[in-house]
DNA sequence: TGTAATTATTAACCTATATTAATAATTATA
DNA sequence: TATAATTATTAATATAGGTTAATAATTACA
């Protein structure tokens, strides 16, 4: 498992083999069976998680109940509520497991401790966090410049894994439509 | 100017003399007139900007012309096209002042070989990028639950300095509204 | 494998927000 | 200060996408 994460920070920032070891070492593995909680709102979201193995996707719940997911990590990516890390507020949101999921927990404060020791992590998570900053940032003009069906194309396009794993009420979740005129759309195309 | 910058650094990770010294002579300052750009739609944002004094805003362009704001950048705040620089792209965004306004320049390779020298900087943009990962994630979440009402009284709570200095219609433009249906709103509030 | 639970589709009707266009208010500048 | 340019308001009309509810298809699991 650890091994995975090893290689996902290598592929960004070369490492050598006592930094490795270190790494070995402060990971904790925690197994998300689908349809439980990593974190629930009301929760600190103290820690990231990386997915070694399965999905989880992290949504927000509005006043009438329905849910909004902000985002999907499938193998190889991290999930975490960066607001509630940096505030240091309660989360607002809940992170579930849409498949059995493996995943590996980097608490915080052993996080920020880490990039004494291994610098190289600081820039992994610089580049991580520029990264998600780039895609986030290009989520919202997308929002703000497409219509429903062009988001949903994108959607498909942009991440062609996912499509096949998931519902696709969650999809619709995701691109801000209902269900059903997701449905509708998907009618309408040719 | 650079010792806006120093002192801003410095209240997010404190530096020592000989670092400051490093940091006064790598930064350009340019001016940028009211209604001027900084970046066209279609270059490389191979920098980021520091508002020293002004406003700037990076914003896309519809197929039908008209503008999205992504972004508005008051004093003390970072400016950049992070899509086009992490994905070495031509930006799709244009950024232009609202405001006479002066920035200091750090070009990307100039910041990626700072970062070697003084790590504290790596430390500095990884926090700011976290910062800036939260808000963007809290701007997505409320696209998904929130009204467009909800929107603009959060905004007004949110950026209360902005809102006298900027047109309405940018307002309108950054919670994804027309300025006509903004009009509306305001005029509803009793 | 069969039954229950979940997810997807369809259709009729509804609403938040957009569009268009005209006018008023404000701001920039000659 | 007057004139032009920009921004804001108002109102009538249009539409993208939501709501509700019923049914069909798919998936989970006993």
């Amino acid at each position: 498992m650890i091994e995975k994460l090893i290689q996902h920070i290598n592929g960004v920032t070369a490492l050598n083999s006592e930094e490795e070891n270190v790494i070995r070492e402060l990971f904790k593995e925690k197994v998300i069976p689908r349809k439980t909680f990593l974190l629930r709102s009301g929760e600190f979201a103290n820690y990231s998680a990386f997915v070694v193995e399965g999905c989880l996707r992290s949504y927000a719940i509005d006043k009438d109940g329905y849910e909004h997911i902000l985002q999907f990590a499938p193998e190889n990516w991290w999930i975490s509520d960066m607001y509630s890390a940096v505030k240091q507020v309660p989360s607002e949101l809940n992170i579930d497991a849409l498949l059995d999921t493996k995943v590996l927990i980097l608490q915080r404060t052993c996080q920020l401790s880490l990039f004494d020791r291994i610098p190289k992590l600081e820039r992994y998570f610089r580049i991580l966090t520029e990264n998600a900053l780039a895609a986030s940032n290009h989520r919202t003009i997308d929002y703000l410049t497409l219509t429903a069906k062009q988001r949903y194309e994108k959607f498909c396009n942009l991440y062609p894994t996912i499509i096949n794993t998931i519902p696709q009420k969650s999809v619709a979740s995701y691109i801000g439509i209902t269900p059903e005129f997701l449905s509708k759309l998907r009618a309408e195309r040719t």
